[in-house]
This record gives C-alpha cells, sequence and structure tokens, in this order.
DNA sequence: TCCGTTCTGGATCGATCAATCTAGACACAG
DNA sequence: CTGTGTCTAGATTGATCGATCCAGAACGGA
C-alpha cells in the first residue's frame, strides 16, 4: 500500500505544480506523468474519470494544503495586518525565486475551465473557501465580529490573487509589496475596533 | 479595404472574448474562426506568426478598450474612491449577466502562458500597465502625489483582477462587493491627504 | 481591359491530445 | 503452492491541435 498512494500522491502534487505554471489547459497529462515518474496506466487507475478528476483532487490538495500555510501565517504577529502583510512579501519571494512561474493554481484552473467544468469550478471555490475560512479565523482570534471577517477576508484573498496574476504578468514583486501594504492598513484600521481579548 | 481590416478585427475580438471564457490554451484557433465567421486561411493571412501572434493582437485590443473604460470611470463621480467602487459593482453586473463566465482576457492569458512566451507576457503587461496609468491619472486628477498614485493604482488593479477571479470560482459577486468597499475606503482616505485644486 | 495584390476557402500535414485496452508484475491470503 | 486483487507499463486509438500550402475569388490601379 505504500507505493500505490505514493505515486497517487506524486501525479497530484505535479498536475498541481504544472498548473500553477502553465494553467489547467495548457498542461497535457503526458507532461504530468512525466514530472510525477509515474506510469501512464497508473493516471487513469488512480483517476478513472481523467483530466478532470486529476483537476479536482489537484484543487482539493492545494486547498488544504496553504489553508495550513495561511493558518500558520497568523502565528507570525500579534498584528493581523502585520502579518497578512508578511504572506505578501513571502509571497513576492516565491514569485522572485522561480523566476515569476510558481503561482496559482486555483487561480489559473478557476480562469480556464470554472466555466466549463462545474465539478472543476466547485473544487476551485471550496480551495478559495477554506483560505478563507483560515482567514477569517484568524480575524476572529482577534475579536473580530463574524460579518466584518467575512467581508475582510473575502478582500484580503482578492487582493492577494490579483497582486500575483499583475506580478506575474509584470515579473516584478511590485503589485504585491503595494497591494500588501495598503491590504495590511485595511486590516490595522479595521481591528482597532475590535476588542482584542486574546 | 473595408472587408479585410473587418475580418482581421473579428477575429481579435472573437479571440478576446474566448480568452476571456476559457483562456488562451483552453481556445483553438478553429474556435475562434467559427467564432468570428472568418475563412480559416484569413487567420495566418492576418496573422502569420500564428496564435502567439493573435494572442498579443488581442492583448493589445482589450488593453487599450478597457483602458479607455477606467478613464471614463472617474467622470462618474468627484470622489475618486467612489468612482472606483463603482466600477468593482458593474464589474459585478457584467459576471452576473454572463453567468460569471466573462471574465479578464489579460488575466486568463497571463496565467496560462506568460511563463512560456515572453512576447505574450510583455503583451499582457502592457496591457495592465495601460489599466494602471488610466487609474493613475484619475488620481493625479485630484492632485495626487505621483509615487503614492502609482502604488494605489498597482493595489486597486490588484483586487480588481483577483475579485474577478474569486467571484468567477464562487458564482458570486460578494468578493467584488466587499473588495470594493474596502478598496474604496483605502481610496477615499488617501484621497483626504490631497490637495485638491481641481 | 488586363495585371498584380490582397484576401478567401479549404484540403492537408505531422504532432499531440485525452482516453482505452491489454498484458504482466507484484503483494498478500488461503 | 495457488489464486485474487492492485498497480505498473506502454501500445494504440480517434479526435483535435496549430500550422502549411495552394487554388482561385475579389479588388484596385494602369
Amino acid at each position: 500500500m505504500g507505493k500505490p498512494v505514493d505515486t497517487r500522491l506524486r501525479l497530484i502534487r505535479a498536475a498541481e505544480q504544472l498548473f500553477r505554471v502553465q494553467g489547467f489547459s495548457g498542461t497535457g497529462l503526458k507532461q504530468v506523468t512525466a514530472e510525477a515518474k509515474a506510469p501512464w496506466g497508473s493516471l487513469y487507475h488512480f483517476f478513472p474519470a481523467g483530466k478532470a478528476e486529476l483537476g479536482v483532487e489537484a484543487a482539493r490538495w492545494a486547498g488544504a494544503y496553504y489553508a495550513e500555510g495561511w493558518r500558520r501565517s497568523f502565528g507570525w504577529s500579534d498584528a493581523p495586518g502585520e502579518a497578512i502583510e508578511q504572506v505578501f512579501l513571502m509571497e513576492a519571494k516565491i514569485l522572485e525565486g522561480s523566476d515569476y512561474r510558481n503561482g496559482c493554481p486555483i487561480a489559473s484552473t478557476t480562469l480556464d475551465i470554472a466555466s466549463l467544468d462545474e465539478n472543476l469550478r466547485l473544487a476551485c471555490n471550496e480551495a478559495f473557501d477554506l483560505w478563507r475560512a483560515a482567514i477569517v479565523a484568524g480575524f476572529d482570534a482577534h475579536g473580530a465580529p463574524g460579518e466584518e471577517a467575512e467581508a475582510l477576508a473575502a478582500f484580503v484573498l482578492s487582493a492577494m490573487e490579483g497582486a500575483i496574476t499583475v506580478a506575474r504578468a509584470a515579473k516584478s514583486p511590485e503589485a504585491l509589496v503595494h497591494t500588501g501594504r495598503y491590504v495590511r492598513e485595511a486590516v490595522d484600521r479595521a481591528a482597532q475596533t475590535w476588542d482584542d481579548s486574546r
């Protein structure tokens, strides 16, 4: 049982990485098996429904993995605004370190195929929702009212996704740096009204 | 000369519309010619370098077209923050009216191919830059300092692009509504410090 | 009118796509 | 040992991809 699960996970992770660079439609299944060093036959053994099923699993995996990253990030600072700005700056480092190839697999899958495949759209939405929930939890811990936490988290997530897109087109961290600063200010300003009963 | 220019433009606009829905890689050239009601041979007559050249022209067209939209939007209100929030709300209406298919052609092209084709990446960056410049001009008209106008415009553009992406995955205008409100507050707060010598 | 350029309309190509199918390797149960 | 189900390995398929090629229609100037 060690090998099979391993191969399945390697396929998912390879797909997720390729989707980040070149999107869902731009990624061939042969490329995925090559990247994962997995046999072609295994792909349809683990994902009988083919590419769409692999895409759903890749979205699920990315959703869970990066939600954990958001959760951890709130431990970086007592001020939620500062913690979130650090996420923007860290993302800028990741992009720079990959020559601006390493984007968001959920965003690229959403723009490629969310309008054509309802299952994939739902999987992408669930991933975004996990991230949004992780940000909401970070705000809740600082005593934010539920409604404001939800709206603010949607704003943080949207700003992050857009800044990554613009930064990749420009091959420059500027969009992430500037956006991170304004997002931080918005969060700080909102947090001033919360009763910080940590 | 009427017909040829017309066919060329129809191909560009058909490509731009299809890229919005299903991305660059997800769009076939045969689909473009069908949508444009243009003969297959004309495609390689007007765009000898093929799909990449068509993508560059589509990005250029969208860049110029929507830059004009940003410029007009600043006429909607004397307060730049309010004008920008209106753009977010109008975009929400556009998405709702197209069942969340009608996204941003530049964003989807960027995530699909910017890492693989340098010319297309530059074309996408130029489109984003035109939009950013249009927003900067709107801030300048209200007496914003140049450096702050640039940073704030990068933030506005990033937030808009990301909110569109998240809204499409969710098939809901919420991300655009919430993000628009926080962006408006950030712009209003910045604008208070400008000497409005209109 | 005639000629040359521009554009159209498809046939066609090799490559690549996602997907199917089968044969055998392998682990484990009895 | 034998039998059974899981996973591997890759050949193969039909469809579709982007791209090439060419014959001829349409147009405009001489």
